[in-house]
DNA sequence: CACGGGCCGCGAATCGATTCGACGACCGCC
DNA sequence: GGCGGTCGTCGAATCGATTCGCGGCCCGTG
């Protein structure tokens, strides 16, 4: 962006004409002959003008074209967790596809760093990541901007939400498991609290998880009836945590191992395997989210399918939609149980 | 960015200072009393400001604090990639770091529409990535805007390149199986045209591949003296592939399979375990990149690795030197052999 | 031939800041 | 007490476009 040389005045004056008409050449924004504008772009062609320098149009116009997807400070996780990448993947398509940029933006691990959103935000709208614990002072300043935001998979408060229905998901699963007659469940959930960690939960005295993932998730599991025997925190959606999970949850003797993730699930499952247990014979193994493991093999795990390419998608066109003026509402999507071969 | 009400005109009024003493107050640049700071910042709160209008400051500066990714049309396989997914998780983080935010940018499939690049395309440099067959229009734009690039794994035509040796991994790779008395090696390799497919591939008469890394890659296994017995090309980095692939190339009874990258490696594996052959007593399996495989339990492939954190660091700051001005060359980065059981 | 209406091009204001030279006040020193 | 030097503040120019109202010209019509 540093000077680029020839702007539309130079244009302007070599295709002899006014700035403004120059401008009408390119926006096409109002009524210009042909004639005018072949001229124009003919003489743009010969300086080598590539179009309006888009700062000084967003300034003018007030517009950027540009949607940033608040990661917080964990940018580095949401490019670890393939749900957050698929998400991403689907808003960053979509924005694409209907001709906006898409800004990531993570909030610096120091707090009194000038922040990037304040230094460079230009956007029209924003999309708050779910793992996201915005910042207050992040949030203060897109409202103060005004800059309209969605929320992946959180509560609506700053805006409207798009969010899997996460307790239906994990009933449907649960109630599925009690078909199979599994009694004793075992589960491996997400972190409880904004603070990660690995480790056993004791259920009878845990107070609600304050994570809103988790405590959907288990309430999903609590009203299919099913009562866990165990439950074990993994502090994040990884392969090995829920291995460590599965060695400790399979000391229960389950029937049946429930992952709040694919990918802890796939752990759980490893981790039976490991044991010597045959899945589905000796114990189920569940999970949540439909992502795609094709290295289980032959082996499809059950799990309750987030559309994440839809949840990307809506968010990205809510945002659109707010960015232009409009306005969007939360949106709810369906859970789907894909039945596997581990249950 | 929709007219957010208050501007800097308004809080110097409010503050009564002038508009450029109310600049000094938020940019820092130039002598300011603390007193009128602290008036200025005091206004500015009441009257929730919050900071600068980013699009105007850049117009003004002329730089704009973001550096563009352009990911070409390429945008949903460079997120099922996880080796393009720790390049942009390196740069991301490191462009945050440094406090500038990213641009994703895509090059939209309909040639004739805006391109996003023209029209939102507000960055002081831009990263090409390497899958991205970035179009001629678009690398025309940035350079017309003196927008300076640096390529991800490229030839270093447009720009400083960041690569990985590619061919001296292959090479040690190759050196390796060979010390272990492989002479009969199979690979299954990435792409060789711009237009990728699945399907068998014959050394003996193919044109030498136009795909810059698959062309390095075989190059380094033919340096270690390695003529491969059997040739697949897969059409993308992916398991399936790799199984694909494995299926077929064990027809032809090879000592070591190699795959062009860890995912094709790992598909390679379980097709070999699929065929009732042990790993690495009846077949040997090799992989390049060095991602993460969790789910291989016990087993860890043999790989080539790439310094991919370190790659997209070096991108990022490559481009960041650029941004601001100063001038960047090309790295090369080394690329390791990690031994895994798999050999 | 005169008048009304389109069509097009032009001027000028504006978006919201940054930045630099100029200027005023205050201090200290001779 | 006067003068030079700082420190801080202010004005004004500028970044590169968009946009809207105005007006000239040409054409058709009565």
């Amino acid at each position: 962006m540093r000077h680029s040389g020839t702007t539309l005045t130079d244009v302007a004056r070599a295709a002899g004409v006014s700035l403004s008409t120059a401008s009408l050449a390119f926006s096409g924004a109002g009524p210009i002959s042909d004639a005018t504008r072949d001229k124009v772009l003919a003489a743009a062609a010969e300086l080598g003008y590539h179009g309006p320098n888009p700062v000084a149009a967003s300034l003018r116009r007030g517009r950027s074209g540009v949607v940033g997807i608040v990661m917080g400070a964990a940018v580095r996780r949401a490019f670890r967790d393939p749900v957050s990448i698929q998400f991403l993947d689907g808003i960053v398509a979509t924005l694409a596809a209907q001709g906006y940029g898409t800004l990531l933006l993570s909030t610096p691990e120091a707090q009194e760093l000038p922040d990037a959103l304040l230094t460079h935000g230009a956007m029209d709208a924003a999309v708050l990541t779910a793992g996201a614990l915005t910042s207050r002072r992040t949030l203060a300043a897109l409202r103060a901007r005004g800059v309209p935001m969605v929320q992946l998979g959180g509560t609506g408060r700053h805006g409207p939400a798009v969010r899997a229905r996460d307790k239906q998901g994990m009933k449907l699963l649960g109630e599925h498991l009690r078909e199979r007659g599994h009694e004793r469940v075992a589960v491996a959930t997400l972190p409880w609290h904004v603070e990660p960690r690995s480790g056993p939960v004791d259920l009878a005295s845990a107070r609600r998880a304050t994570s809103p993932i988790t405590a959907r998730r288990l309430d999903g599991l609590r009203e299919a009836g099913i009562e866990p025997v165990a439950a074990w925190e993994c502090s994040a959606s990884l392969v090995e945590e829920g291995i460590a999970a599965g060695k400790e949850l399979l000391a229960a003797r389950p029937t049946a191992l429930v992952g709040f993730t694919d990918l802890i699930a796939a752990g759980l499952l490893l981790a039976a395997r490991d044991a010597g247990l045959a899945v589905p014979a000796d114990v189920a193994v569940a999970g949540f989210d439909g992502v795609d493991l094709p290295w289980l093999g032959e082996v499809r795990l059950t799990t309750a399918v987030q559309p994440t390419a839809d949840i990307g998608r809506l968010a990205a066109e809510a945002a659109v939609t707010l960015a232009e003026g409009g306005t969007a509402r939360s949106v709810t999507v369906d859970v789907e149980l894909r039945l596997g071969t581990t249950t």
